[in-house]
DNA sequence: CTGCGTTGCGCAAACGTTTGCTCAAGTCTG
DNA sequence: CAGACTTGAGCAAACGTTTGCGCAACGCAG
């Protein structure tokens, strides 16, 4: 015998399957003698319901799918960290793929999920948002409809898309305005990767920001970038032969921050003394650099969980409109008042 | 109809179910035009096959679980993300909890994971190693056995459970030789958690390298931690209030390692004229800590892709030995000369 | 005592595959 | 040309559940 299943109990118990299957699930028309007799007996046979079976026939897995760009981003560790408890106490499992950063392999990625009939989905930083319209999701689940699909970072309203973000442009340009009030005139953005969302949103932010403080924007004081470590280390020597050199740099997040502060310490910039820095995202970590970062929190484990619930409450058929968050800048040790006086 | 199916294309092939399968898992006795007419009907309807379906009849899923202590921890997503592509290169998709660092939740976990029928398990830092021998993987798979558990930083050996592991002692061993070989006389540890095997295996390789130098081992130079940043921050203030005071640290992860710098930077303690220190794992972060962080090297990826490798190995019915990895130490800023006459 | 509603349970179909067995037709071998 | 083997395909069971429907027994109101 392979394994203990619902007939086996059936057949000690002298019920018929669909008694016992009832008696498991709590049915109320079953005798509480009967039902008793067959917890007990379940128990003592160490009887586990087979989910496989139990979904090919309710067509819902009870499993969402988590396609990350990689896990290894703190912040994306951290929004997964908030998926998973939120997803667990739904009672939920999760089934995720890592789409390192590339557009095909995260719409391949998506397509085992649903091949694997995940009930949802859930993207965390898509780069290629537009081709979830084109998803081959088939499959119908329990309640008629198709799996939705969460985009978290990015908004995007389509049928049966939804999504999950925070106000980027506006945290962006929060971030600049303090920078501006504390007396700086060349701020520089270093960027995030192309085609995520909110790398766009933030440069946005980062653009209106100038001009709300009256500022002028300058293309170079642009930076390439992809929001990785590499970045912000790179970034510096091209920040530090610049005409007229910034005095503060907004990044495109915390990771692009922490190496830039590492260039820095290394080349003897002092920050924020010469050199004020700005990051994004709040991860633990950027209150551990030196000098402590001054950062954007972004609620990371509210937005994974909001994922989940928008996710729930779309399979649920319910309106589950688009959610944004906002940020709340984090101010620490890598800002300060601009030394130099302005001789633009 | 809810779905495109194997019979809904047989019944426009004119055939039965069962060539369509066939046809579809290239079985040889299918004529070629057959298979080549019913490969194209299924393309054009946008046939996807039910993985449950298959799942249910062939007692395989084609899916690993994996549970992690905690995703955020840097460690933990870099082994991941080994895994994640070692299973998505064998077929494999991966269904994953998280313990929090609890071992009740650690097993509950796990035993979810065996509910949805996960052809194998892979546990990344255990806290409760012990308790999966008596885990409820009474479901047989396909090969008849139960699901092979693969402990990921444990040596653990018990019929159906497999591990990987580094050579946690010997490195550490190593790194107090380094210090030591560099004129530190009073070297301080900052513990892991308490449970983790890892953490016991560095704290005994401390002592080893301790014994080995010739440096008689203080019970006060040994600090609580369980690995996290604020255990370095706070390990800070304990070492600068012991007599004699310690020249060098070694810390269990470079996470405590990194608290511990940034502790050291707020309090003026030099890195490394006045205390050098030395973490464990080479995370991406510590090179670009300031100082750069001395560290241990471990091969997360390919202890993550060896786990991997491992419990294929085991479902196909081979050998699969213990793996025992060795790390390296990377020589980076953090770590100099020590500059103090001991006058212990 | 009739009729009706309720309670407790079984029957059987269904979910979408895979696969052992059977079998007819065709192909060889001797 | 008989027998044996091969090829191509279908039948039906099996995997372990859930669930609509039917039905007997029973209680109760009239």
């Amino acid at each position: 015998m392979t394994h203990v299943s619902i007939v086996d109990i059936a057949r000690l118990a002298q019920v018929s399957p669909s008694t016992v299957s009832r008696a498991l699930q709590n049915h109320p028309r079953i005798s509480p003698e009967r039902r008793a007799e067959i917890l007990a007996l379940a128990e003592q046979l160490g009887y586990r319901p087979s989910q496989v079976a139990r979904s090919l026939v309710t067509g819902q897995t009870h499993t969402i799918g988590v396609v990350a760009s990689d896990v290894t981003d703190p912040f994306v560790a951290e929004v997964l960290k908030g998926v998973e408890s939120a997803a667990r106490s739904a009672g939920y499992g999760l089934l995720i793929a890592m789409s390192n950063r590339d557009p095909s392999q995260e719409i391949t990625a998506a397509t085992v999920l649903l091949d694997h009939q995940v009930d949802g989905l859930i993207v965390i930083s898509s780069r290629a948002p537009d081709r979830y319209r084109q998803l081959p999701r088939a499959r119908e689940n329990a309640a008629g409809g198709v799996a939705p699909v969460v985009l978290l970072n990015h908004d995007f309203s389509e049928a049966g898309v939804y999504s999950v973000r925070m106000d980027n442009a506006g945290a962006a340009s929060a971030a600049v305005t303090l920078l501006s009030q504390l007396g700086h005139r060349h701020i520089a953005f270093v960027a995030g990767p192309g085609g995520g969302q909110s790398s766009h949103a933030r440069l946005a932010g980062y653009l209106q920001g100038l001009a709300a403080n009256h500022l002028t924007p300058l293309p170079e004081l642009i930076l390439q970038g992809a929001g990785m470590l590499e970045d912000g280390w790179e970034a510096l020597t091209a920040l530090q032969t610049m005409q007229p050199r910034p005095t503060a740099v907004l990044c495109y997040n915390d990771l692009a921050a922490i190496g830039l502060l590492a260039a820095a310490a290394r080349s003897g910039v002092s920050v924020p003394d010469a050199l004020s820095v700005v990051g994004f995202d709040n991860v633990p970590l950027s209150a551990y650099t030196v000098p402590a970062l001054t950062t954007v929190e972004q609620p990371k484990a509210a937005m994974g969980q909001a994922a989940v619930r928008t996710c729930l409450r779309a399979l649920a058929g319910e309106p589950a409109p688009p959610i944004v968050m906002s940020g709340q800048i984090v101010l620490r040790a890598s800002t300060g008042v601009c030394r130099l006086s302005d001789r633009a």
